[in-house]
DNA sequence: GTTGCGACTAAACCTAAGTATGGTCCTCCC
DNA sequence: GGGAGGACCATACTTAGGTTTAGTCGCAAC
């Protein structure tokens, strides 16, 4: 994507690239993790405390988070908790040098992407950020075009929406219009109205956006 | 969900019921167990082996699987690797005694559902059983689904099959017809015949059993 | 009070979808 | 060589989908 690379000077960095937070608070690892994903050419934020990655204003780019099991104030798994409640879904490497076994299976069930105990290979940490990186920009694409449809929706008047769930339902227009107590001509309107304000193509792709926003769930569709 | 239950002698399995599967090689251990979900009125079957697990035939009703780490000859996470090569995707819970966090972290990216330390509290593997025999219910009802949909698109010409994906990308009769150098008319039938065939009662119904069946990826739709 | 908007509708019109009926051509198989 | 089935097409017809134009009604904001 970007041409003339191999000029830039490594400190240069790209707004597209991914970062790696890391949260430890021994400032020698910070260091020595730093200096490996830089090695790597991997932008590199690190953090002391739970507290200063917040302070952070969130990227908008591919990231993730590593973080030691035992941090100053919370643990690791409780902060990993707190992100959760908070919406803040970064994919999330655990490192620790003092784990059992329980901690590491709620870490993994609550998303964890590894559980590196140390020391670790450098090559494990940088295999497991590299997941970490992939599933964070799988994530973020999905959550852009849920974005993007959500507030399309939005700009949808009650009864578009109302009309766009039984369409996508598969009712033909009379069914819609006797279902809701209107003439068929008025859900012809509705739903060219709805085609415009959600950019939909066609109605297969109606049908797919509407799946994507979960509309019209509980009725009968496509089982046997 | 099941009246006068009570009445039923303990031994009588309804064939809807839940298996609970138990591979270990302690007798002791497999009694145990065995008593403990028998207690709460779930069906168990017990071996020493893996390979005795192997030899039996694979029961039709949501189960689980309750894995020794150290298991005679395989260890239990080969196990779980072979079991996964072989398209068996019976839900897994392991117990250890010995266990270390690499192991942990090896099951439960492999997809185990718990990772159990002994000894531990019954209220623990019963959650866990509880868990897994949900999910696996919810993975053979899709299964299922999505079987009845292949099976449903195994008896499309390939013509069909064809005008299926097309129509369900959003593309016209004529565009269709277009496309594959046939006549309008012709499209229409084969679409007709598509209706039939696999039971559709409308286009979205059409599109959503495309969606399921992955079809038709690799070309425009819902994004923005 | 009038402007804007959502919801509704009619009439007229056009295109798309779907269903017979009837038929050709080809290929594979018994 | 006769039958089955897949693919194809024409004609004729019906129903469904969709737009344009034009207009009513109610309500909330300015």
């Amino acid at each position: 994507m970007v041409t003339g690379r191999a000029a830039s000077p490594p400190t240069q960095a790209n707004a597209e690239d991914p970062i790696v937070f890391v949260i430890d608070d021994d400032a020698s690892v910070r260091d020595a993790l730093s200096n490996l994903f830089r090695s790597v050419g991997l932008r590199t934020v690190t953090f002391g405390s739970a507290h200063e990655f917040l302070q952070h204003k969130p990227a908008d780019v591919p990231s993730c988070l590593i973080l030691d099991i035992r941090l100053p104030r919370l643990s690791g798994l409780d902060f990993q908790a707190e992100l959760a409640k908070a919406g803040i879904h970064i994919p999330i490497i655990f490192m620790t040098g003092h784990g059992d076994i329980p901690m590491t299976v709620r870490a993994m069930k609550a998303g964890a992407v590894d559980f590196l105990t140390k020391p670790f290979r450098d090559q494990d940490m940088l295999d497991a950020v590299t997941t970490a990186i992939d599933r964070d920009r799988s994530r973020r694409d999905e959550a852009k075009v849920l974005a993007n449809l959500r507030g399309a929706f939005a700009t949808l008047t009650p009864r578009e929406r109302q009309v766009m769930t039984l369409v996508t339902a598969g009712l033909m227009n009379k069914q819609v219009a006797a279902e809701i107590g209107v003439a068929e001509i008025t859900v012809k309107i509705h739903r060219g109205q709805i085609m415009r304000k959600m950019a939909a193509k066609s109605l297969p792709d109606l049908v797919r956006m509407a799946e994507i926003l979960g509309i019209g769930r509980a009725s009968g569709g496509a089982q046997t």
